[in-house]
RNA sequence: GGGCUUGUAGCUCAGCUGGUUAGAGCGCACCGUUGAUAACGGUGAGGUCGCAAGUUCAAGUCUUGCCAGGCCCA
C-alpha cells in the first residue's frame, strides 16, 4: 500500500511556493531599503500619480540629535503606514519628512565640548559657534534619515543640490536658508499686522556670566541666603486696629528692597496687630511698636524679633485689607532725595501662605515671576535698577553702584547696604539666614536671580494698542498716550461690531487700571470708542479658538485639551538671548522704542538669509540692511533668536507653501497633522498660532494624534528603570515589520505598552498572515493569464467561490472607510480575522481537496485558483502599507504574466473591486451554513474523544435542516463544506433541536483514497486503492 | 497642586443612547492532522468589567470618592 501510496503522492497538486516561511526580516528588510533607494521608489511613486488628486501628510519634524526611540517609530510607522494608505487609494500623496535643528539641546552638547576643551564659548565667534552646530544638527539628520528608512518608511529622503549648490526636494530643515529666511519673513508679518510687541519677562538671570539661562540651564543647589524681617508703615487702611501700626514683610533676598513696589496678602490668612511691651537685648525692635503679621507666624516671629512679650490689639481677615497702602521703609531717607517716597499698596495673591515668613509678602514685580505677573494685574511698576552685573544703576538711590554678587558668585554690598539702611531707619525687625534649594548656574554654579528684562511677544488676545497705554501710563509718559489714542481713532475708521467674550474681556481690563490711570484714560478717550475698537480686532486667540472648531480632531478628546490651552495661554515668548537659531533679525530705534517697519530694509535683511542663511544677520554690518535712509548709529540691532516652536510653527510656510510638490502657493491647509500628544502644547499648538497670525486659519483640516510608548507594566520607560526598549534592537531581533504590525494592532490613539509578551503576540499574529500569503502563492503556483476564468459572470462560480468575492468586496469597502475616517486601528485587526477566518478556517481548508486533487483542466479549480489570484491581489495590495516589507516580498514572488506589472508593491493602488461582487444574501446563506458547519465540527469532535474517527474523513455525516433550510439539502455539498467523506441532509422534527438530533455522525464506510484521503466504498473497487474521481484525474486524463 | 486622559480574560482590543448567561483574535490546555508541517484544523478552560459607595426595577455602561497609570502645565 505504501507503495501506491508514493505513486500517486507525486499526482497530488500540493502548494508549491519559494516564498518561506520564516521571514527572515531582519536580514532581509535592509537589503530591500537598498534596493528601494536604489530604484528610486519614491521618485517612482509620485512619476506614477502626477495626475491624481493631492493627500498631504505634513511630517512634524523630530529634534535632530541622538538616535531614534520608540515613540519615534510608533510616530513614524504611523505616518508611513497612513500616507500609504491614501496613496494606495488613489491619491498623490508626498511624503517630505524634516528636522527640527536649531535650539538649545545642540547648543549645549557644542558648548559642552568647547567646556571640555578647557574654552568658553563668549570667546569663540558666533559664526564659528553656529557652524559646528549646524555640522552637529546635520550629523543627526543623516543617521536619523537612515534609521527612519530602515523602518520601512518611503519618502523623500534624498538631499540633493543642484548646481548652485541649492537643495532641490528633499526632507526640509529649519537651518536651510530658504527655511530661516521664510521664519524671518513670518516674524516680520507679525510686525506688520501689530501682533509682535517688545514687553518684558521675568527670565532667570546669571550676574556672573551676565545672560539670561533658560530653565534647564538650572540647577538646584542648597544656597545660604540671608533673611531680614522688615517694617512697612501703614499710611491708609480701612481695617482700625491697622492703622499707625507697620505690615512686617520676610525676604531672603534683601537687594530686591529698593526694587519693592508691593505688598501681597492672602484673603483666606488671619492677621493680627500686636504691640510689643517688652524686648531681650540685641532686639531691633523698639516697646511699643505695633506689627502686624499672620496669626499663624507670630510666635516665629517674635522669637526671630527677640521680643519677650507682646500683646494682640486686635483681629483682622486678609480680605478686608484690599486698599491698604503702606510706606517703603526708607520713606524720607535723609539722602534718598525722595527716591522711596513712593506708595506701596497692599494686594491679594493666592500663593501667599501663612506657614513661612510672616504673611505679607514683599513685591518686586522686576525680580520675580508671581511678582511680576501679579504685579502687572495690579499695575505696579517695572522698575529697571540693576544692570546686567548685577550693580544697582546710577539712578538707585541710596545703592547706586553696589553690587549684589561679586564675579564669583558671593553676596556683596548690594545684598547687605539695604539691611544696615533699614536698620538705620528703625525699620528692620530681625535678620537670620537660611539654608535651602536655591537656582544655580550649571557652568559657573553662581546663584541665580530673577530678572524682568525686555523680550519680544506675540500678543494672543487684549488689543496690543491698550497694552501699550496701559504700560506707558503706568510709566506716566503721557505723550505716547495720546499718541496712541490718535492710532486708536484711526482704527476706528473701520469697526465691526458683535463679540461677547471680548468684551467682557474689556472690562476685565479695564478693571486692572489703577484709579489714576482710568482717569487718564477718560480724560483722553471716548470709552465707547476704545470699546469699538476693541470689539473690531478678533484676537489672535479668538481666530484661533475658531480654527479649532474648524478642524477635526482624531481622537475627538484632543480639542478640548488645545482649547483649554488656547483660551488659558499667555503672550507668546518668541525671542531667546542665544546663539543657535534665527535672529528676529529687527532694528529698534534707540530713540522712540519704535520697532522699524521698513519693507524695503526688512526685505533687504530676508534675502540676505535666502543668499547666506541668518550667519548674515552676524557676518554683515548693520548698515547694509539699513541702507541709506538711516543710520546704524541710531538703531538698536536685536540679537535675541526665535523660540525654536515659532521655527516649527512656520513650517506650513516654508515647506507646504513653496514647494511644487507638496502645496505649491496653492493649498494653504494640508489635510494632516500627526504627532504625539504631547504635541497639544507644542507643534500643533504652535503651527495653529502662527499660521492664525499670519493666514487667520489653521494650517490643518485633521489633527491625529497618537499616545506614548510604555512599557509592559504600564510605566514610562526610563533608563533609571531599566525598561527602556530600542526600536533598533528590536528590528535587529524581530524586523520592522513586525514593529510596524505591533504599532497598527494597538490602540495608538492612547498610550500603548510594549514588552516581551506584546511582541510576542504580535510575532503569531504576523505568522499567521505570512502563512496566509504563502498558502496562496503556493496555490497559484503554476497559474497563469489562459487558466484565469471569466468573472463576470459571477453566476457560473460555484458559490464559494461567489462568497470569497463577496467578502473581497466587503473588506475593500471597510478598508477605505477605515481610511478616511482615520480608523487605522481596525484595519489591522481587521486583515488579520481577514486572514484567520474566512480564508484559512475556512476557504481554504475546504479548497484543499479541490486544489490537490481535482483535474488542473476542470472549470471548478481554474474557478478557485482565479479567486485565489484575486485574493492574492488585494490582500498583497491591503497588507503593503502596514507590512510593507512582507507585502513587497510577496508581490515579488507572484506568477507572472497575471497582474500588473509594477516593481514594487508600493507602486500599485488598492484593487478595484467592482461592486457586482457584493451579494448580501449569499453572505447571508453562508452564515447559516457556517453555523451549520460548526455544529457537524462540534459533533465531530465527541466522535474523536471517544476514538471513533481521527480525521474528519473518516466519518460521515447526516444533517437534519430545518424546513426552512430544505433547499440547502440540494444546493450545498455538505461532504466537502463540512470536510467529511460523505454527507447526507435529512428533515428535522420539530422546531426545536438538540445537538443530537441535529446532526448525527458514523464512521465512513468503505476503504481510504490513497491520493485524496477520502473514505468511500468504490474504493475498494479500485486495484491501486483509488476514488472514482481520483482514477479520472490521474489515470483516465492520462490516458486520454 | 491644576488641565486633559486611561484602567473589561495572560496579551491586544469590541461592548451604541444603562436591559437577558460580558464578546473577538492571539496565547494556553487538550484533540486531530503530518499533503500550508518550526505550518494547518477543531474543542475547551480563562473575567467579582481597578476599588468602594450611591442613583435605578435594572450598571461594565450614570454620579461621587478612592487607588494605580499617562501627557501637559504650575
Amino acid at each position: 500500500m505504501s507503495d501506491t501510496q508514493d505513486k500517486y503522492k507525486d499526482t497530488v497538486f500540493l502548494p508549491k511556493t519559494d516564498f518561506p516561511m520564516r521571514g527572515n526580516l531582519p536580514e532581509k528588510e535592509p537589503e530591500m531599503v537598498a534596493k528601494w533607494q536604489e530604484m528610486d521608489l519614491y521618485g517612482k511613486i509620485r512619476q506614477a500619480s502626477a495626475g491624481k488628486p493631492k493627500w498631504i501628510l505634513h511630517d512634524g519634524p523630530p529634534y535632530a540629535n541622538g538616535n531614534i526611540h520608540m515613540g519615534h517609530a510608533l510616530n513614524k510607522i504611523l505616518k508611513d503606514v497612513i500616507n500609504k494608505s491614501w496613496q494606495m487609494m488613489g491619491y498623490n500623496a508626498p511624503y517630505v519628512p524634516g528636522w527640527d535643528c536649531h535650539g538649545l539641546p545642540i547648543e549645549w552638547k557644542i558648548e559642552e565640548k568647547y567646556r571640555n576643551a578647557g574654552k568658553d564659548k563668549d570667546d569663540v565667534d558666533p559664526l564659528d559657534f553656529r557652524a559646528e552646530c549646524r555640522e552637529f544638527a546635520q550629523e543627526w539628520v543623516d543617521i536619523q534619515s537612515e534609521q527612519f528608512q530602515r523602518l520601512g518608511v518611503i519618502g523623500d529622503w534624498r538631499i540633493q543640490e543642484d548646481a548652485s549648490g541649492e537643495q532641490v526636494g528633499g526632507p526640509y530643515r529649519t537651518m536651510t536658508k530658504h527655511g530661516e529666511a521664510q521664519i524671518a519673513r513670518e516674524i516680520h508679518k507679525f510686525l506688520d499686522n501689530g501682533g509682535l510687541y517688545r514687553g518684558v519677562k521675568s527670565v532667570l538671570w546669571s550676574t556672573v556670566e551676565q545672560t539670561a539661562l533658560a530653565e534647564a540651564e538650572v540647577e538646584y543647589q542648597e544656597h545660604k541666603s540671608v533673611t531680614i524681617w522688615a517694617r512697612f508703615p501703614v499710611v491708609e487702611t480701612k481695617i482700625d486696629v491697622l492703622k499707625g501700626a507697620d505690615v512686617v514683610i520676610w525676604t531672603t533676598t534683601p537687594w530686591t528692597i529698593p526694587s519693592n513696589r508691593g505688598i501681597f496678602y492672602n484673603d483666606d490668612i488671619a492677621y493680627a496687630v500686636y504691640e510689643v511691651t517688652e524686648v531681650a537685648e540685641g532686639s531691633k525692635v523698639e516697646v511699643g511698636a505695633k506689627i502686624s503679621i499672620a496669626e499663624a507666624l507670630a510666635d516665629k516671629v517674635q522669637e526671630q524679633a527677640k521680643i519677650t512679650s507682646m500683646t494682640k490689639l486686635g483681629e483682622f481677615k486678609g480680605v478686608d485689607v484690599e486698599g491698604t497702602i503702606c510706606a517703603h521703609p526708607l520713606r524720607g531717607h535723609k539722602d534718598a532725595n525722595g527716591g522711596y517716597d513712593y506708595d506701596v499698596p497692599a494686594h491679594m495673591a493666592d500663593y501667599v501662605t501663612d506657614e513661612d515668613g510672616t504673611g505679607f509678602v514683599h513685591v518686586a514685580p522686576s525680580h520675580g515671576p508671581d511678582d511680576f505677573l501679579l504685579g502687572q494685574k495690579y499695575g505696579l511698576e517695572i522698575t529697571d535698577n540693576l544692570d546686567d552685573d548685577g550693580s544697582f544703576k546710577e539712578h538707585v538711590p541710596l545703592f547706586a553702584g553696589l553690587k549684589i554678587y561679586d564675579e564669583n558668585g558671593k553676596m556683596d554690598a548690594g545684598n547687605f547696604a539695604p539691611i544696615k539702611a533699614m536698620e538705620e531707619a528703625g525699620k528692620l525687625l530681625a535678620k537670620g539666614s537660611l539654608r535651602h534649594e536655591y537656582p544655580h548656574s550649571w557652568r559657573s554654579k553662581a546663584p541665580l536671580i530673577f530678572r524682568t528684562t525686555p523680550q519680544w511677544f506675540i500678543a494672543m488676545g487684549e488689543n496690543q494698542y491698550l497694552k501699550k497705554i496701559l504700560d506707558n501710563i503706568t510709566l506716566g509718559n503721557l505723550q505716547e498716550v495720546k499718541n496712541l489714542f490718535e492710532i486708536i481713532d484711526e482704527a476706528l475708521k473701520n469697526v465691526v461690531l458683535g463679540k461677547e467674550n471680548a468684551f467682557y474681556n474689556f472690562l476685565r481690563y479695564l478693571e486692572k487700571l489703577s484709579p489714576e490711570a482710568m482717569a487718564i484714560l477718560e480724560a483722553n478717550l471716548n470709552l465707547k470708542k476704545g470699546l469699538k475698537i476693541y470689539l473690531s480686532e478678533p484676537t489672535l486667540r479668538d481666530v484661533a479658538l475658531k480654527a479649532i472648531e474648524e478642524t477635526e480632531w482624531h481622537p475627538e478628546k484632543g480639542k478640548n485639551r488645545i482649547r483649554a490651552m488656547i483660551e488659558g495661554r499667555p503672550d507668546w515668548c518668541i525671542s531667546r538671548q542665544r546663539a543657535w537659531g534665527v535672529p528676529i533679525a529687527l532694528f529698534v530705534d534707540k530713540k522712540t522704542g519704535e520697532t522699524l517697519k521698513d519693507e524695503a530694509v526688512l526685505k533687504r535683511i530676508t534675502d540676505a538669509y535666502e543668499e547666506h542663511g541668518s550667519d548674515a544677520w552676524w557676518s554683515m554690518d548693520a548698515q547694509e540692511f539699513l541702507g541709506n535712509d538711516y543710520s546704524a548709529d541710531e538703531y538698536e540691532q536685536i540679537f535675541d533668536i526665535v523660540d525654536v516652536w515659532f521655527e516649527s510653527g512656520s513650517t506650513h510656510s516654508f515647506v507646504v507653501n513653496d514647494r511644487e510638490d507638496l502645496g505649491n502657493g496653492e493649498i494653504d491647509q494640508v489635510d494632516l497633522y500627526l504627532e504625539g500628544s504631547d504635541q497639544h502644547r507644542g507643534w500643533f499648538h504652535s503651527s495653529l498660532l502662527e499660521s492664525c497670525g499670519t493666514k487667520g486659519k489653521a494650517p490643518y483640516k485633521n489633527v491625529l494624534t497618537h499616545g506614548f510608548v510604555l512599557d509592559e507594566k504600564g510605566y514610562k520607560m526610563s533608563k533609571s528603570l531599566g525598561n527602556v526598549v530600542d526600536p533598533l534592537k528590536l528590528m535587529k531581533q524581530s524586523g520592522a515589520d513586525i514593529l510596524r504590525l505591533w504599532t497598527m494592532t494597538s490602540d495608538y490613539a492612547e498610550d500603548i505598552r510594549i514588552g516581551q509578551s506584546t511582541m510576542k503576540n504580535t510575532g503569531d499574529l504576523y505568522r499567521r498572515i505570512r502563512n496566509t500569503l504563502r498558502f496562496l502563492l503556493g496555490a497559484l503556483d503554476g497559474f497563469n493569464a489562459a487558466e484565469k476564468v471569466d468573472l463576470s459572470d459571477l453566476s457560473k462560480l460555484p458559490e464559494l467561490e461567489q462568497l470569497v468575492l463577496h467578502q473581497l468586496y466587503e473588506m475593500d469597502q471597510k478598508l477605505r472607510g477605515y481610511i478616511q475616517n482615520y480608523e487605522f486601528g481596525k484595519l489591522a485587526k481587521e486583515l488579520h480575522e481577514f486572514c484567520n477566518n474566512n480564508l484559512s478556517a475556512f476557504y481554504f481548508d475546504i479548497r484543499k481537496d479541490r486544489l490537490y486533487c481535482d483535474d488542473p483542466q476542470s472549470f471548478e479549480r481554474k474557478a478557485c485558483r482565479s479567486v485565489m489570484a484575486e485574493v492574492y491581489n488585494c490582500l498583497t495590495a491591503w497588507l503593503a502599507p502596514i507590512l510593507s516589507f512582507t507585502a513587497e516580498e510577496a508581490w515579488a514572488h507572484r506568477p507572472e504574466g497575471v497582474f500588473d506589472d509594477s516593481d514594487s508593491v508600493h507602486l500599485r493602488d488598492f484593487p478595484n473591486v467592482p461592486k457586482t461582487w457584493q451579494n448580501p444574501a449569499l453572505a447571508g446563506k453562508w452564515f447559516g451554513i457556517r453555523s451549520i458547519r460548526e455544529e457537524v465540527f462540534y459533533s465531530l469532535e465527541l466522535d474523536r474523544k471517544e476514538k471513533i474517527i481521527s480525521s474528519s474523513l473518516e466519518a460521515n455525516v447526516t444533517i437534519n435542516l430545518k424546513k426552512e433550510e430544505l433547499a440547502l439539502g440540494e444546493e450545498i455539498d455538505w461532504a466537502e463544506v463540512c470536510i467529511v467523506s460523505a454527507a447526507n441532509t435529512g428533515l428535522m422534527e420539530g422546531d426545536t433541536y438538540y445537538t443530537g438530533e441535529r446532526v448525527e455522525t458514523e464512521k465512513a464506510e468503505g476503504e481510504k483514497c490513497v491520493r485524496c484521503w477520502k473514505v468511500l466504498p468504490e474504493v475498494a473497487g479500485h486495484v491501486d486503492h483509488i476514488c472514482n474521481r481520483c482514477d479520472d484525474v490521474v489515470n483516465k486524463k492520462q490516458a486520454a
